[in-house]
DNA sequence: GGGTAGTACTACGTCTTGTAGTGAGGTGTG
DNA sequence: CACACCTCACTACAAGACGTAGTACTACCC
């Protein structure tokens, strides 16, 4: 998949908070710590639709871009992802587990007891 | 951390397969397939040491280079990583629990159990 | 019809990564 | 000892990603 950029993800993050598609000018007024070029919020936003991280539809002349999945399937893939790099994947989600803190490794342990009861 | 490249991922495979430290000149030796320049792989191998992913050591002339970390940790280190960027950890969490497969859904499982009992 | 918004296209500097050359300093061997 | 050779440190360079933005053109509103 690979990553994104700081500003990218920025850009995502924006999108991700909204729940609906916004065009390149509302973008750039939600980045309001950065002066942005108007023509850069639409750059990065063409190259991550290029990437296949937003979809785009027409609104008028303007495009509105909305996220192409949500971000916590994003970082679900990218966990996975990660899990694909190790020879041994056993050890490796051990050492995850035995990582997460208490409260989270409750989330997991519940997830997991949903699943096994379906 | 930042992820790193293909050549560097190889060279970090070569060496996460070994048990000893190895010098520039042995990591060439195992990778048969690309025909590397010496100094290609040496550069890698420093490049690889100053992002902190090998220690290396003196042996005469010779540096040998060894994994900073397990490939397991690291791997382990990347999805704490990812799951850092989520906004909501524990809708990630759940997605990640539920996109795992049975086999590994149980092994999560159990190192989760074993947590709970210490 | 002029300002404004929006698009497509192009550009450019920086950083990362793959790939490698050069030159200097040891080391072993005949 | 002289020469071949290993290894290192340093430098280089092309390609791609990313941040950042300008230009030129079109369409719309007042």
């Amino acid at each position: 998949m690979k990553g994104l950029g700081e500003l990218e993800r920025s850009i995502m993050d924006i999108l991700w908070a909204q729940n609906t598609p916004l065009t390149a000018r509302e973008v750039g007024r939600l980045i309001e710590d950065r002066d942005l070029a108007p023509t850069t919020v639409m750059t990065v936003l063409d190259r991550l639709s290029r990437k296949g991280f937003l979809t785009r539809t027409r609104d008028g002349r303007a495009w509105r871009y909305q996220p192409a999945a949500s971000r916590d399937a994003y970082v679900a893939e990218l966990m996975l992802e990660a899990l694909d790099l190790t020879g041994d994947r056993n050890a490796a989600l051990t050492r995850f587990a035995r990582a997460v803190s208490g409260p989270e490794a409750e989330i997991l342990r519940r997830a997991l007891t949903e699943l096994e009861e379906k």
